[in-house]
DNA sequence: CTGAAAGCGCTAACAA
DNA sequence: TTGTTAGCGCTTTCAG
């Protein structure tokens, strides 16, 4: 990197300054103060039409880019915003975020991406170099929606959002996907296909997922005039195999058979696929499957594609993205907010396609 | 918001300045000059011990977080580096960024997250934004490891990282997994186990991976001494349909059928397993399977497990971070470096696990 | 050992 | 309409 070349006049404006321009620069080859080159800028105060066009020119011709670091400095916001995440897969977190980063983005504001994986150490060191940098908001995500901790006090009176993640804090703001809404789209689905006997196959029950998919199953059941028979609903892992194993199981007695299984996510509902085809039941003749998460390498992969419940993370996240932005202008959001979910069909649960 | 409570020195400490602290506070409650705050607080210049203590115990009351902002403005260092990404579904930018995330944050930077979805305007504006941000650093991600343009020319003298992307400019910096070399990692396990006639199904030609997955797979069938009979090496999608397709079609004539294939990723692997199994060929015992990517779900859901090439991709993640700090440090980087493969053993291959 | 003051790049209030 | 100036919060000489 070049050395400091001083403050030479003379210097070919293109050689010096290998960093970026000041808008003293500007000034000075523009013929004006800098406090007009300021207003010219920023369009701000009143200002000859040739002034500002002389100031805009010669910024265009330095590639002029105001410095944020020093604007903010005066404005006291960062236009930044930081996003502390527990997923260390990514799977659900990674559309959420990205939705997040366009809508914050289209609003002129950046974001730092934190990951703490589960580690509340890191997580606090975390948080403090967030608030070190003046973001100006923060979004909290975890991994599959189970229950955490609100962020440090330190944060106080700094805009927070959790999404996909749920503290108890009632003042606090978080937004997740209506698992029950979105158990009942695909129950209600299948009973409207004519289907009787709708079992259940899900994943380990400490997930409020879980439990609120299972409510939301037995809701649709209920409304539907069907009955739930005990067993009908298996909670396991979240896991092909598991999915494999509770198909084998609920088809031992073949006169107890369902003729519809809706999954806790589409690995299970991928898992059962296959254990039905080695059973030699047809989907969706025999039995019709509905998997949820709508994970695109599962259900399209699947024989037949799979019917999957989407929890629309990106709606998630464009959401989340505008509740920052209104508490960031001073709203005070709080509570729970459950975002619909919808109903991907394609073969597996046996509707016209 | 509370307004600005002005300057009353005599209100309570807690209650005033719902914002941060500055140094000022600090200064003011310890009873020195703000120089001398300064100093405590940077462990730089020679204190008493007893002010600097003093100082030290203030700023732990108060809370005091210096200001990020104002320590870049002097410093001309903003201790924050961007991440462009194209990948708008994550799987393989994921597991880079959070391993990249990592290592940068260990060194005190900060990483501002832009996903600019293969919309060249879109990057243009995130790649002014991180500028005027004055990050110290560019780290620039692809999907799939195609071919991209490289980056605006403004970027010129900001030290640029291509991580998992490909640009033709000799003097960029590109960080990749080493394809051919997994490819013979697969190849060359699977002839030792005693594999004669092995195949390759992979993706489509265009992706530089595929081409050089299979110059590994020619070459490691050379050196085992092994023929590639024409045929061998089927190109197709990167989905497990493909694999079936493939599958159907090269083990259509019994006597010429192979006895191992190495697939271009795992979803092809997979449809490849699924297809096997319905032709009524056991694997491994009939047919050696192996994957590339290692993705988890694909690798743990398949019967039998799957043996695949592991890309290393946090390594990857890791060692751009390493590039991207040396750079910043001055170092003149350059040129296509590719990081080894490693093969992760699983039922699939018959290996005794 | 400590305090005062200049300045990082920019904005906004006030003068001219 | 334009120029001057006082900060934003912090670091770092340079005096005391």
């Amino acid at each position: 990197m070049n050395d400091r070349l001083g403050d030479d006049p003379e210097l070919d404006e293109e050689a010096r300054a290998p960093g970026a321009r000041t808008i003293r620069d500007v000034a000075r080859l523009a013929g004006v103060s800098i406090g007009t080159a300021s207003k010219a800028l920023n369009a701000n105060g009143r200002l000859s039409a040739k002034t500002r066009a002389k100031v805009l020119k010669v910024a265009e011709e330095l590639d002029y880019r105001p410095n944020n670091l020093a604007q903010s400095l005066h404005r006291a916001r960062s236009m930044t915003v930081g996003i502390l995440s527990n997923d260390n897969y990514g799977r659900f977190t990674f559309p959420i975020v990205a939705a997040l980063e366009r809508r914050l983005f289209d609003s002129g504001i950046a974001v730092f991406m934190c990951n703490a994986t589960d580690d509340p150490a890191r997580e606090r060191r975390h948080i403090d170099q967030l608030l070190r940098k003046r973001v100006d908001g923060l979004i909290v995500t975890a991994r599959r929606a189970d229950r955490r901790e609100p962020i440090e006090p330190a944060a106080r009176g700094l805009p927070v959002v959790y999404v996909f993640a749920r503290v108890d804090n009632p003042d606090a703001l978080c937004l997740l996907p209506d698992d029950e809404g979105g158990a009942r789209l695909a129950v209600e689905h299948l009973a409207r296909l004519g289907r009787k006997r709708i079992a259940h196959i899900t994943g380990p029950e400490h997930f409020e997922a879980v439990r609120l998919r299972e409510k939301g199953f037995r809701a649709a059941l209920a409304s539907a005039g069907l009955a739930a028979p005990p067993g009908a609903c298996r909670s396991g892992r979240w896991s092909e195999e598991w999915g494999r194993e509770a198909v084998r199981d609920l088809f031992a007695r073949p006169a107890a058979a369902p003729d519809a299984l809706f999954c806790g996510n589409d690995q299970i509902a991928r898992g059962a696929l296959d254990a039905l085809n080695e059973i030699g039941l047809s989907v969706p003749g025999d039995v019709a499957v509905v998997g949820f998460d709508n994970w695109e390498v599962m259900t399209s992969g699947a024989r037949p594609p799979l019917t999957s419940v989407d929890m629309n993370l990106d709606a998630l996240g464009t959401a989340a993205g505008d509740a920052l932005l209104q508490m960031m202008a001073g709203s005070k959001l709080c509570g729970v907010s459950r975002l619909p979910c919808s109903l991907v069909v394609r073969a597996s649960c046996g509707a016209i396609l």
